[in-house]
DNA sequence: GTTTCATCTGCGCATATTGATCAGCGACTG
DNA sequence: CAGTCGCTGATCAATATGCGCAGATGAAAC
């Protein structure tokens, strides 16, 4: 669960090439290959790290608009609040949470006028009372994980 | 820029199994392989697919606690504030907003008593008004891209 | 102090994959 | 009709992978 400086620079090292192979991070980090292998295997299996999906950037596919919508949902609906939101595509995740709303969840749509029809998609659906959406204008910081993994690791 | 059908079961195979290499996806897809080399050039250069990075459970490093903060800046204060979230390695994502606050930003703690300490260093900046945090219970839908791939691809 | 255990190293081998390149071919374009 | 584009199926050398192994290391347990 805890992992160690190596982990942390390989982990490191696959973020910024992730093509290269373990051969290669082994003569980068300067271990043996089988070393490299046991710590990767080690952090996949600790689930630490989940894996290697392609990062897929929705403004590319034509989705350049993203928002951040919460809900307050119905006492006792949160159930079906969360299949009926799983069916809609736009929606990229979705959390319940503490707090105003009862759930908060990512949205992205191909324009602003788009972005009405899947907020309408979203809240079209009888569980949900309100729901106030903030549109993203910027992204000063993108979704990362180095600079924790460089903490978690002791630097 | 737009993807077609084999684009978009590439994607989505490489989203289920990523250590699958070029060849081999290849016979997963009946089709030669430089036709599947030229796709993932061509997704890569588009964009489409910013990389491959590897998949970081925070949970798994150690902080299991996730909260979303909406801060609201003092006017023309926006630029230091950025600044400072980007030094703060528990600050995951950070977001520039329409609505009622003015920045939105994801965080991460080791538990609820050092998620205190992580609100503590982010609005401990002088450009920060106010923050309000919603602490995520569950994450019914993780964050995902395949559905919105399926969609771009004409399913 | 010494035994035990987990880990890392450095090596070799057979097999598989990669990157690059080729000619052939069907579909679309002007 | 000629030109362009993307896909195919094939080759080649270079490289990487999965696997196993013996020995070295270091930390914890006895």
């Amino acid at each position: 669960m805890a992992i160690d400086h190596l982990d942390g620079r390989l982990i490191q090292l696959l973020a910024e090439e992730p093509r290269i192979g373990v051969l290669e991070a082994s003569r980068r980090l300067g271990v043996a290959r089988g070393t490299v292998q046991a710590r990767l295997d080690r952090l996949q299996s600790n689930g630490v790290i989940r894996g290697f999906g392609p990062d897929v950037d929705p403004a590319a596919l034509g989705y350049p608009v993203t928002a951040f919508a919460t809900l307050e949902i119905k006492q006792g609906q949160g159930a079906d609040v969360r299949n009926h939101l799983a069916t809609v595509p736009e929606v990229l995740e979705l959390h319940t949470t503490t707090g105003h709303g009862d759930m908060l969840c990512r949205l992205v749509a191909r324009s602003n006028a788009d972005l009405q029809r899947v907020i309408d998609r979203v809240v079209g659906f009888d569980g949900i009372m309100r729901a106030s959406t903030a549109i993203v204008m910027e992204n000063p910081v993108r979704l990362r994980i180095i600079p924790l993994v460089q903490q978690a690791s002791g630097d």
